[in-house]
DNA sequence: CTGTTAGCGCGTTCAT
DNA sequence: ATGAACGCGCTAACAG
């Protein structure tokens, strides 16, 4: 591999002129200019970033922790940041987590020493162990659709305690009134919000509120499924899943126990099910902006990256649009 | 941020040594070695590896390059090469090109730079210019899924002809005598293939074939609608999806025009479609060892990476599971 | 067992 | 308009 001292000697000039003609920075003569470039051209040379990044201190790599790119919704996300980051000059390194703490740890570590600009991450716990050592060393984080409590850091997410409690109050105004939530982890805000949102609407409205039909788990089909079949014995007439792949496995079941939706059971769910064989778009939902969500959060640890002054830290609430659709309806009499 | 001086200095020793007892690497007396492993831990060291990959040529990345990363097929793949690279202690960059030639041209640029150490390549176009760029700088690379006509390259694929054709002898064998392919682009070796391996099934059998049943467009669930409904006119008694999105956009169009699966038409496709709500799989399909396919390719590019001797280069073909479900049936009388 | 020297490839600083 | 020297942080090669 071609160096810039190659480019130089063919070029019969001195590796700095080399530089200045690559990166068009201070005064070069047309002609060696051209000498240069095509020296360059005739050994192939390409510019060493390890090299630059060394003496710069920056990389234009980003890094994104996520629990899982097989979600559908994290990669919309992840498409949002690609295409800002991509547009100001930046890669981005995308790792999964699996919600595994050690995994995250893991990460972070490696990328610290890899030294991206900056971090946008979707902690896999409330532990906020990750966030401060990327912190300590000056590396500008943003945190996305989860909240990390006592850690001050940007922070980009839907509105998932006001699209959860306009679900509830869609199923209440629908005449609902045993409204099941099976939602994930305790340890992630979204979970708790969702519940306590549709609590709050139940409370709002007045109504009593039974703990069997509040359920956590996991972020995943099979949970939603295990989830259904225990619910179902405190007999809801709708159920709210957490997300979409837990919205799959209530279905799952239902089909199972031939229940049918909307007629024996009202079914909501947050952030659009896959694309998928067979189905029209069907359930009513909280759509989430993820691709904004992507965007917004990409947007705002490059300006971290850009600006040296340290703005405070900005939590950033992003509209969340409910859909309406054949999933819901008055429950049975 | 600490550097290695600082820790040398204060642990009263030379840099040298902090780097011994850090990659474990000759010999340290056990009390130095504690006393530089505590000022490590007191000044939050974090080692850089931009200056280590200067000196050893190596970044421990692996850059990989794909059409779309919405599409579940994909992700599993990436999970695959996620997988066995951080096993070995390689990061993976993931970049979605789109299936456009600039915007891959542009990565490998960009990556190239970076000094990844090896490219896992799913190529958008026909064109070799990417692969004889990347193999220009000697950098190692594994094609990914498709083939790529007059250049020497590592490939790993599954058997696409192999199981089109045993899609095409699983219809045939039905009954089915009018069977339409809606494949991808001309320019991607899966999508000719598929079509190849079809025609070839009913020449086998003595059947004719007519071109008005061949249509080539994109992998994507729009070209498939659109496919389905111009297809339709050569009135087709089966339908063979070049992939899972072409397949959603088929059963959209069927779902419109009130055909019924199977008993009107009969629907196959490769690769399956996302999990979904609403429905059990139902479509049968070539599945194809997406895990396997990531997981191979980036083994075979660690090994090229890891041993300098240049063996001849390896066209891996996978093995393809047909699984029949009940989108398929005799035709209709 | 520990330290010195030198250099990976590039760009900033200061001369010419 | 061009170049020389130096240093970013780390480690291989060679002392001691």
């Amino acid at each position: 591999m071609a160096t810039i001292q190659d480019v130089a000697t063919k070029a019969g000039v001195a590796p700095i002129t080399v530089s200045r003609v690559l990166n068009n920075s201070g005064y070069v003569s047309q002609q060696t200019r051209q000498r240069v470039e095509s020296a360059a051209k005739e050994l192939d040379y390409v510019p060493n970033s390890l090299a630059s990044s060394l003496r710069s201190n920056r990389t234009h790599i980003l890094a994104m922790l996520l629990a899982d790119i097989s979600n559908p919704f994290w990669t919309t996300v992840a498409r949002g940041v690609e295409d800002v980051a991509n547009q100001q000059g930046f890669s981005v390194i995308l790792c999964n987590t699996d919600e595994k703490e050690e995994k995250q740890e893991e990460y972070v570590s490696v990328l610290l020493r890899k030294r991206v600009d900056g971090f946008l991450l979707v902690p896999t716990t409330a532990s906020t162990e990750s966030i401060q050592v990327i912190q300590r060393q000056q590396v500008p984080i943003v945190v996305l659709d989860r909240s990390i409590p006592d850690v001050s850091v940007d922070t980009v997410r839907g509105d998932t305690y006001g699209s959860a409690y306009k679900l509830a109050q869609h199923l209440l105004a629908l005449g609902h009134r045993r409204i099941a939530v099976l939602t994930g982890p305790r340890y992630i805000s979204t979970s708790v919000e969702r519940v306590e949102a549709v609590c709050q609407a139940m409370s709002d409205a007045e109504l009593p509120i039974d703990p069997a039909l509040i359920l956590y788990g996991e972020y995943a089909v099979e949970s939603g499924y295990a989830m259904t079949a225990r619910v179902l014995q405190a007999q809801p007439t709708a159920i709210v899943a957490g997300n979409n792949f837990i919205a799959v496995g209530v279905g799952r079941l239902l089909r199972e126990v031939l229940l049918r939706v909307p007629e024996d059971i009202s079914v909501v769910c947050f952030d659009d099910v896959p694309i998928s064989w067979a189905s029209e778009p069907f359930l009513t939902v909280a759509v989430q902006p993820a691709y904004e969500i992507g965007r917004c959060a990409t947007e705002l640890l490059l300006k971290r990256i850009n600006c040296a002054e340290s703005t405070p830290y900005q939590e950033v609430k992003l509209p969340v649009e409910i859909i309406i659709r054949s999933s819901t309806a008055a429950p049975a009499v």
